[in-house]
DNA sequence: AAGTAATCGTTCTAAATTTCACGATTGAAA
DNA sequence: TTTCAATCGTGAAATTTAGAACGATTACTT
């Protein structure tokens, strides 16, 4: 089989939410031309992703909605639960704590760690918030595979050097600074300054 | 001139920052290969990104970081002030009223919006909340550039159109579907759920 | 004054991604 | 049964992007 670009994910990610979509309103049949309207990809590079997969299409008629999110699931989704740990619990870290899209997507945030001692120890919808030195031990008991850093700047590198310790190996970077990690490590960077300000580029052009 | 890729753009606001730092810290020359420890973009990358807006760098000794920072803002177009509204104002748009990173670069939340009267007429991180019927109105005052989407799914396309009513030109969508608007108004998506989702693929991969 | 080391800038090469064009297949209609 | 329209799947072309190699330039050193 053919490794899967990180773009192709990110399409197919769509692809299955749009899926369920339909499924719950009890359609079962799509087209590629259907989904482009969807989700905005283009309705070639639709068949293309898909095809990669096998062939799961009948012509003249689309695909099965339920058939084709299970070949997608099981080429993409392995786990079942991603479980996740927030560092960082100020006003971005509780909006993520509190971000209602998780749950159905099986996305759970099973602990959160702030240096702060106002904050330890209570519970913000239902996730215990730990002190940081407790975060190796607290996150190989949970078995967490992703964390989260939603801390300032100037503590950022300290939390991804803790992050790699406890051996998540899956990092989204919310802090405006690159940082540094080794390449087994993925890191997904979220940089709300530069993206509007690149979007502010784009439009003047 | 060439155009600038909406990666180029990006890359470039990264060196950005990294001038202002270094020029608040008196430093007034840089390499390549310092902008690549500090942003992690490759050395050759970032040459050819900077050569591509002429020759400002001298062979031996690197790049004047004022000079640099000017040319490179020249040819971004940077305006001096990016105006935001935003659309929601529940867990995530009061994060993002209170996100602290905007101030240092010029990026002004100008007003807020909401459908819930128990939000409106308050005042968060001194930006007022407004009834969602006065969009146009408070847009068109203030000279609004872009608006961010913070409301839940169902309600995402409605508020879309309101803002491309409005004569807003970009659109920063936090809520986990496409949304369509016409090509000249440009959208970038932040779906948090897809991002980690995505992450988790591809370390299991 | 000449050699040397560091760094820029450019050209070429390679790789990845997207788009295009077209054949293949299927169900429906005449 | 034959034709037809819709749709899938794929191989090739085109575009974009990243990477590597290398010459050119500059300042420092001896």
């Amino acid at each position: 089989m053919k490794k899967i670009s990180p773009n192709t994910i990110n399409r197919v990610l769509l692809y299955l939410r749009v899926l369920e979509d339909l499924i719950k309103d009890k359609r079962y049949l799509v087209s590629s031309g259907d989904i482009s309207r969807f989700t905005g990809v283009s309705d070639v590079q639709i068949r293309k992703d898909i095809s990669s997969f096998g062939k799961v299409g009948t012509p003249r008629i689309g695909y099965r909605t339920i058939e084709l999110k299970k070949v997608l699931k099981d080429f993409i989704l392995q786990c079942d639960v991603v479980r996740i740990v927030l560092f960082g619990v100020g006003n971005l870290g509780k909006a993520i704590l509190k971000y209602p899209g998780f749950n159905k997507d099986r996305i759970k945030v099973v602990a959160a760690f702030d240096r702060l001692g106002s904050r330890i120890n209570k519970k913000i919808n239902s996730v215990i918030v730990y002190p940081v030195e407790r975060a190796p031990e607290v996150i190989k008991r949970l078995r967490a595979d992703i964390g989260i850093i939603a801390v300032p700047k100037k503590s950022a590198q300290g939390v991804a050097d803790i992050m790699v310790l406890s051996g998540l190996r899956g990092i989204v970077n919310f802090s405006p600074c690159p940082i540094n990690v080794p390449k087994s490590v993925m890191v997904k960077d979220i940089d709300l300054t530069i993206e509007f300000l690149s979007l502010c580029c784009s439009i003047k052009a």
